[in-house]
DNA sequence: TTGCGTGCAAAGGTTTTGCATGGCA
DNA sequence: TGCCATGCAAAACCTTTGCACGCAA
């Protein structure tokens, strides 16, 4: 986990309150600039990247990456503490839905990861992307 | 999978042939169009984009996107079924290295997320986040 | 001969950075 | 007061595109 800021900004509250009205919802660095400005807010792009790297790195914000051309996602998910443990989220690559996941066999590559390999996985950041059931179906990939 | 060129191109083999020596190595658009101009190819760095998405097009080639700023990793796969079976990608938070896993431990949830969740992972987009060992200790965290 | 593939240069789009200013503690 | 965070604009970066030319079939 990265550092915290040292001060409370008047931007960075703007930011935060508004991903934390839309949890779990996908906006790009564009949508929440454009967002903050319409509400008079006087932040600028930088502002918004660099606050939003921050939260990323404080584990209250996911970052998706959908490809490398077309803008990142981000999301706000909060500081769900240990609670989750053997929780994982699933990307549909297809329809984008976040799939939530909890799955002790998914817990166990994280022992594994650490015991074989000496990664000591972070399961808040991690996210597996891939197709899920009903894009399956309709892609005729089944 | 997308359609084969129509022409054999002296640049399409060159590229193509300097992929197929070096099977499972990472190398961004840069390095490939680098190394071919260094052993006087005439090659333009369009050509070799155009050509790279093409192959990943044909599945002869892999592509890894591992965050929206570095560029691209291209890999050489061939037409063998299972590409690239069992292999994944951690990257540390911290230091940003990352790593390259052959593990059949790991495939196996692959297998387990079809069967058990019906999510499809796709290996090649999938990164796990985490600390590698050297971060671990200059961090304290072991 | 046909039209696909190429090369060059420039554009495109996202994200980062330099630097002076302003505001939090 | 000290110095972190901000804003602006410009830079950096990877990748795509427009267009005329060359080359494979």
């Amino acid at each position: 986990m990265g550092m915290r800021p040292k001060y409370k900004t008047k931007q960075r509250e703007e930011l935060l309150g508004y991903l934390e009205r839309l949890p779990g919802v996908h906006m790009t660095a564009a949508d929440v600039c454009d967002y903050l400005k319409e509400q008079g807010s006087t932040i600028g792009q930088s502002t918004v990247y660099r606050q939003l790297e921050r939260l990323v790195d404080e584990g209250l914000v996911n970052k998706y990456i959908i490809d490398g051309n077309s803008p990142a996602c981000f999301e706000y998910v909060g500081s769900q503490e240990p609670a989750c443990s053997g929780c994982f989220h699933c990307k549909c690559e297809a329809c984008g839905k976040l799939i939530h996941l909890h799955c002790d066999e998914l817990a166990a590559i994280q022992e594994h990861l650490y015991m074989e390999h000496r990664f000591r996985l972070d399961p808040l950041r991690t996210v597996f992307y891939g197709l899920c059931e009903e894009c399956q179906k309709s892609q005729g990939t089944v």
